[in-house]
RNA sequence: GUGAGUGUAGCUCAGUUGGUUAGAGCGCCAGACUGUGGCUCUGGAGGCCGUGGGUUCGAGCCCCAUCUCUCACCCCA
């Protein structure tokens, strides 16, 4: 059988990559109002990078990376999301050095091994932000903010933005046993994947989707009487931020979000039109990460968004794809003496910054015309004995079939001119 | 990793209760004045019917396995 790309990727082809340019295009814009400057880590990292930034238990840590080791052997891991290795970055070469706070962004593929489904690849690409050194509230604004900003520039009309506090290691621990104990005397009525979370992550339980879950921990108490009065504070101000910046939002006291590495803020931007997988995007502030990573204490903030997923809604919200490039001219000929000229022409007109094409299959006229028209040039040049022999080609309007005869060394100004 | 569905020309799909050389539309190529496109007409190329087994006199149709894709679970972007 023939070779097929592994499972879980996409060759993104030409009448697709446009709308790709289309949103990266508008994700850099967006970056350079907003002050962000990219950086460009590594596709992959040493396995310990993600095992100590995203958290052991994790399922990304435990199943979804994909790692292998070198002929050095190291363990590699293909990158699964971008702050660990920014962080990385952001610690490896001092950008702390240039003051705070520091804004950066990447954009580029991510890797996690998990059945494709929907918005849902093995290789995948993400946009996410960094801010790094700044514990204020409106940062955290600004990190919602952002994609917001992104979608409605998008045309996802329908972008909802939940958001959540997770407490600190200050108030977290006690909420967590609240919880706990509350739920003590009923944890044999949660779904088995949320008895094992009851251990190891209670505050999951939170966002579980089974139905008889939900029941359960219906009555639970909210993180929000828990928190530390910092926390509290901390989660009043970005509310207010928010509303100051125009940006519509839900409190949602469940969401919890997966890395280990959150602390106080969490949120998450969903689109109904995508199906089960309906994140477009999500982040939190990490206010221990930098540290966990091996810096100094540095509060962090920030957002990963999939570029796949905003397509996808894109198109399901019916937003036209962009056209393709086309060519301008199209320079057809006949005979090799003419062929010869055309590519002394094709060149010329190309130097002089118009897209042009020539006929490289020998056709007849005919034929050249008619890719001419395929090609959706404005314009064909002729070239054949008649016109060589008099220096000239004729230059045609394909919308309008007129055409006109053009000495060979004006072709390129006459372009230029009809082409304004 | 679990479950369900799916797989026939480049694309979208037909293919009758298993029966001879597997079809259509679109696209592609060519011709309809041996130098003029878009429209129309005519013709042509292009499928070991996902792959490997099996049942049968005979399989695109039935059975098994495997892979792909799709959807869902888990989790997330």
């Amino acid at each position: 059988m023939q070779v097929t790309g592994p499972r879980g990727t996409n060759d993104i082809l030409p009448g697709d990559v446009e709308r790709w340019h289309l949103v990266e295009e508008r994700i850099r814009s967006l970056c350079r109002i907003y002050g962000y400057h990219e950086i460009r880590t590594p596709i992959f990292e040493h396995t310990e990078l993600f095992v100590r930034g995203i958290g052991e238990a994790t399922d990304i840590v435990e199943k979804e990376m994909y790692t292998f080791t070198d002929k050095g052997d190291r363990s590699i891991t293909l990158r699964p999301e971008g702050t660990a290795p920014v962080v990385r970055a952001y610690l490896e070469h001092k950008l702390y050095a240039a003051g705070n706070p520091t804004k950066l962004y990447y954009l580029g593929p991510m890797f996690r091994y998990e059945r494709p489904q929907a918005g849902r690849y093995r290789q995948f690409t993400q946009f996410g932000v960094e801010v790094f050194g700044s514990r204020h509230p409106a940062v955290d604004a600004e990190a919602i903010a952002l994609p917001v900003h992104l979608y409605q520039a998008l045309g996802i009309k329908d972008a909802r933005v939940q958001i959540n506090t997770i407490g600190c290691p200050e108030c977290r621990p006690a909420y967590r046993q609240l919880l706990k104990d509350s739920l003590r005397d009923r944890v044999d009525q949660l779904c088995p994947s949320c008895q094992r979370r009851y251990e190891r992550n209670p505050l999951r339980l939170l966002d579980c989707k089974e139905e008889s879950c939900r029941r359960v921990t219906a009555d639970v108490p909210t993180i929000y009487d828990s928190l530390c009065e910092e926390c509290r504070d901390h989660f009043d101000r970005l509310q207010v931020y928010l509303e100051a910046a125009g940006i519509d939002f839900e409190v949602n006291p469940r969401l919890v979000r997966g890395f280990d590495y959150y602390t106080k803020t969490v949120f998450e931007f969903s689109s109904s039109s995508l199906g089960a997988q309906d994140a477009l995007g999500g982040g939190g502030r990490y206010d221990g990460l930098v540290e966990e990573v091996g810096g100094q204490p540095t509060p962090g903030i920030g957002f990963a968004v999939g570029i796949d997923r905003i397509l996808l809604a894109m198109e399901r919200q019916g937003a036209a794809a962009p056209a393709p490039d086309g060519v301008k001219v199209f320079i057809a000929s006949l005979g090799e003496a003419a062929t010869l000229a055309a590519v002394t022409l094709l060149s010329q007109v190309r130097r002089a910054g118009i897209p042009a094409e020539m006929d490289y299959l020998g056709r007849s006229l005919k034929a050249q015309l008619k890719a001419a028209d395929k090609s959706r040039a404005r314009y064909a040049v002729i070239v054949g004995d008649a016109e060589l022999a008099k220096e000239a080609a004729v230059v045609r309007n394909l919308a309008t079939g007129e055409q006109a005869e053009v000495s060979l060394a004006e072709v390129t100004l006459h372009l230029k001119e009809a082409l304004k």
